[in-house]
DNA sequence: TAAATAGTGTCTATGAGACATTATGTA
DNA sequence: TACATAATGTCTCATAGACACTATTTA
């Protein structure tokens, strides 16, 4: 009987087929009151010019001491790049992992989706770089209202990205009633208002404006958000009050 | 430039290494108001003797044709070769993707883990077979309790099992507040006491039984529970009515 | 001053927690 | 009949929806 060592140190790699492992990612953002995802335009073979979400190979090593990448770190990884912001500044979470057989056409691709908030005033950098990142923020109001398929007709994703998008809207919708994750969708400083329209933008509904708020005097109570100095001004009507949110 | 279909024809896979993709399942069950979790015994290292959540390998096709069999039904095979049910009898679901580098100390692995609930009337057919799965339901009641790791220090759980199984119960803890989920956890006939035990079972408190009566009576008179024929007799005290769920 | 938007207050319906009470079976 | 458990009823409080009203800015 060997011991544990002694098995590790025989233990040869089988020859079965590996697949690929890929993340894709569903970066959002909400900007005048609109909620809208990052998409690439492809540029080679299969699905060549259509859009497709932004994603890439999970680097795997096959040393003893160095199997690659976490998952994870692939996640954060290709967001840095596509976005060149760092990850630190925004939210990224696992979404769901898409392994049907014929996704892809080249080959065996399993995909480990995430999903990811960028703050509006971080927003426009993502598409404003110099580099060679064919990325664009799309709109999503259109399909938000129809609850429609997320496969525009005259212009459908690449692989099942549009089922993937789907899934994260959904996963989102669902999530802000109970997590948090509409503060990563505003700037640092942020007025209700604006607040709300995240919560509008997502959830494809109108909310009460007064009832919204007494949601989240609750919150200043609590101390999970508090005022911070100063007013929106600038605009027409009365100016908002500014508040910051006080992460856990 | 080439089309898709030339591209495709030209295409070779590239010669970077590649994970090996496992399913890993969770599979509860809720007996004698008590969730338990179907485990194995290792019999081979790594982590020989330990504990251990049922899995394998996903296979993948590498001809062009075939790519080899969907995650999802990956997970279907595994659960029914691990329990002896057919799948369709059983609520399966995906549950997240563990892919951290050295999780498996012998290659690069990632699971893709699910979980799967197991009905009351079943679970005894599942350690009751002649084959050779030495699967066991093992108890979580001390670990609901105390909401301690679910490594217990006499036994800890082979590779980062103990946390897959921690990630389900937690989402069965959440999911059960809004999805039907403890339908999957009685018999297709049950009383409201039995629900309620399920309920008790996977949150880990109990619940005043008058106010979970109420909350159910809106399910009736819905029409997605139904009065069955007949009541629950045998045990001491007052027999109790038997209901049945109709799936939307 | 008018228009526009921010913010407050109030009425009501619904649902949950706590808990007393009644009903129906078995030993 | 005593006991155990199922089922019903009631009181109270927290919260959400609807909506009337007040406040503060700009044009």
């Amino acid at each position: 009987m060997p011991t544990e060592k002694q098995f590790l140190a025989e233990y040869r790699n089988s020859d079965h087929p590996s697949p690929s492992v890929t993340v894709d990612l569903v970066i959002f953002t909400v900007q005048d009151a609109d909620l809208k995802v990052l998409l690439i335009r492809r540029l080679s073979h299969p699905f060549q010019g259509r859009l497709a979400l932004p994603g890439g190979f999970v680097r795997v090593g096959d040393a003893y001491d160095d199997q690659g990448e976490d998952v994870s770190a692939a996640a954060r990884r290709e967001l840095e790049e596509e976005t060149g912001l760092p990850a630190s500044e925004v939210y990224l979470e696992q979404l769901y992992t898409f392994g049907e057989a014929g996704r892809d056409p080249r080959k065996r691709v399993i995909s480990v989706a995430h999903y990811a908030l960028i703050r509006p005033d971080l927003a426009p950098m993502v598409t404003a770089r110099g580099d060679a990142s064919n990325a664009q923020w799309h709109s999503l109001s259109l399909l938000a209202e129809g609850e429609q398929t997320l496969d525009l007709p005259a212009d459908p994703l690449a692989f099942d990205h549009a089922h993937i998008l789907w899934t994260a809207l959904f996963r989102i919708r669902g999530k802000i009633d109970y997590a948090p994750i509409a503060f990563d969708l505003v700037p640092a400083t942020f007025t209700l208002p604006e607040l709300r329209a995240v919560y509008e933008a997502i959830k494809g509904e109108s909310y009460d404006p007064s009832n919204f708020r007494r949601r989240f005097k609750r919150m200043i109570e609590d101390g999970t958000i508090e005022q911070a100095p100063g007013k929106r001004v600038g605009g027409v009507g009365r100016p908002a009050r500014v508040y910051r949110f006080l992460r856990p």
